[in-house]
DNA sequence: AGGGTTGTGGGGAAAAGTGGGGAAAAAGGG
DNA sequence: CCCTTTTTCCCCACTTTTCCCCACAACCCT
């Protein structure tokens, strides 16, 4: 499970190192994909392929299956961690995501995502004032 | 179950202790999130982890239900016990709940709930007003 | 009155964030 | 085909922050 919010500087290499308490479930391997919002989706490796298999299962499907299967593979990289628990950011992806050097990292339960400063400012207050709806219905 | 309220002071380096008689319950762990009040909201791990499953659960959910759960996740931070059973607060949730030095720790039943004082003095006089009125549309 | 527990504070060691350099590999041109 | 140039990857070093341990003082309970 991830969670949590933090800023991190990206070098000109354009390298970004993850949360400590990310490393562990990550350390397997990862994949970088676009996110479907203006992010960077990071799966962890068992992650991605129940995610690859769920999509293959549904193999007949229409053409917009397809496209959205095209999507997401096209744009995907396997990382993994330097020394330093840095990984490599393609610059496909920094682009789709609008970072430049700086990236928001946040934990998003199954899987990690990277921000741009101003993009996730917006998604935040947005996102905000959707949750608390939902946490009551769960009742927690 | 917590129950009972208590003013601790928090020290220049985010500490808090929380009391004696909730350590027990918490000492497997806990996650910090932003309440859904003008306050910090400490859930234990188990109670968490259930939120996050019953999240999970709902797939291949649409853009509200990955909004929420950035909502959520994103603000939420594990803490656990130094050896004098206090724990440190992230900056982002003291800012969220307007905590300086002085934090009052309130329990909430199956949570713990942290607010600053001018907060907690507010809530609790439109709380003791509006009780009775809610206990009687409960059914209780 | 005494011992243990609790609130509060501070210091030191370890880890994390950031940046840069050099070697190996890849790509491109002669 | 070989040499040159560029890129990528890995390692090293420094600074800051975080975490953990220790210490004192006040309170409570016995």
């Amino acid at each position: 499970m991830f969670i949590g919010e933090s800023p991190y500087k990206v070098d000109d290499k354009g390298r970004v190192p993850l949360p400590p308490k990310f490393r562990r479930e990550l350390k397997a391997g990862m994949v970088l994909a676009k996110g479907l919002e203006k992010c960077i989706t990071v799966y962890p490796i068992a992650q991605w392929e129940k995610l690859s298999e769920s999509l293959a299962a549904k193999a007949v499907g229409g053409a917009s299956l397809r496209k959205l299967t095209r999507a997401i593979f096209a744009s995907a990289f396997s990382a993994s961690f330097d020394g330093q628990g840095r990984i490599v950011l393609p610059y496909a992806l920094r682009e789709h995501a609008g970072i430049a050097d700086t990236a928001i990292v946040i934990g998003a339960n199954r899987t990690v995502e990277l921000w741009s400063e101003e993009e996730w400012k917006a998604e935040k207050i947005s996102a905000d004032e959707q949750a608390a709806k939902i946490m009551e219905d769960l009742g927690a």
